[in-house]
DNA sequence: GCGGAATATTCCTTGACAGGAATATTCTTT
DNA sequence: AAAGAATATTCCTGTCAAGGAATATTCCGC
């Protein structure tokens, strides 16, 4: 899994600049003006973006369309898969290395 | 969805407790050891954690055994599920917008 | 090719955060 | 109560990233 990912992801602009294109891909202008960024912030966020590989980009006549892409997404739901289980098989918290604490303190019960 | 839990992802040494974690729950000291961390930067990135609601503590003994929290998971996986159908149906990415510009495009073309 | 629109980049400043070292705190045991 | 183990917090420093302003670049229409 590639923390760049989690990083782009951070920030509440980007957040919202990846909420904002799921509706649909859009310029640059727009996109600062749907959620009143300054049109550099915009850019550079969605250099981020492209670097994370969370969006690419579409020239189209004068402006430069950009559109998620879901490969990163994709690969975070792969990711959260080795998770599942942790919570659909109602896992008990308590591991073998907290098993061996609760002999440890058996232990100490039965000296005191 | 918060965006406290990408930060705290992403850091790498966070991503690697939680990844650690997931195999099972641990007190401070092994995580420091096995992620060759210093104990006073294994806990504070586990306050970010806790922060974040990734893991909690519980005390044993003498130790305090931080385990996963799987409900952030879960959330994020809920929020990828809004995702999901763009890489399911195979949605073609050109938007309105970009029929739009195509439609401006064409004027063009026709033009000269 | 020129003017202008749309976007990208640079420079600067400021704030946040990671890491290290030292210290404080908490709990346990005796 | 004292000592020691386990963990948390503080202080400090360096680095990096976000935001703003200005500028550079790219691309289209004429």
């Amino acid at each position: 899994m590639n923390v760049m990912v989690f990083r782009a992801l951070a920030d509440p602009n980007r957040f919202g600049i990846v909420e904002l294109l799921k509706e649909g891909s859009l310029p640059v202008g727009i996109i600062a003006e749907r959620l009143e960024l300054s049109q550099p912030q915009t850019s550079k966020h969605l250099r981020v973006l492209a670097e994370a590989g969370l969006v690419q980009v579409e020239p189209s006549a004068n402006k430069r369309i950009y559109q998620l892409r879901t490969v990163p997404l994709q690969e975070l739901e792969t990711w959260l898969q080795t998770y599942r289980r942790m919570w659909e098989e109602k896992f008990d918290n308590l591991d073998d290395y907290l098993h061996q604490l609760q002999q440890v303190d058996n232990n100490k019960d039965h000296k005191e």
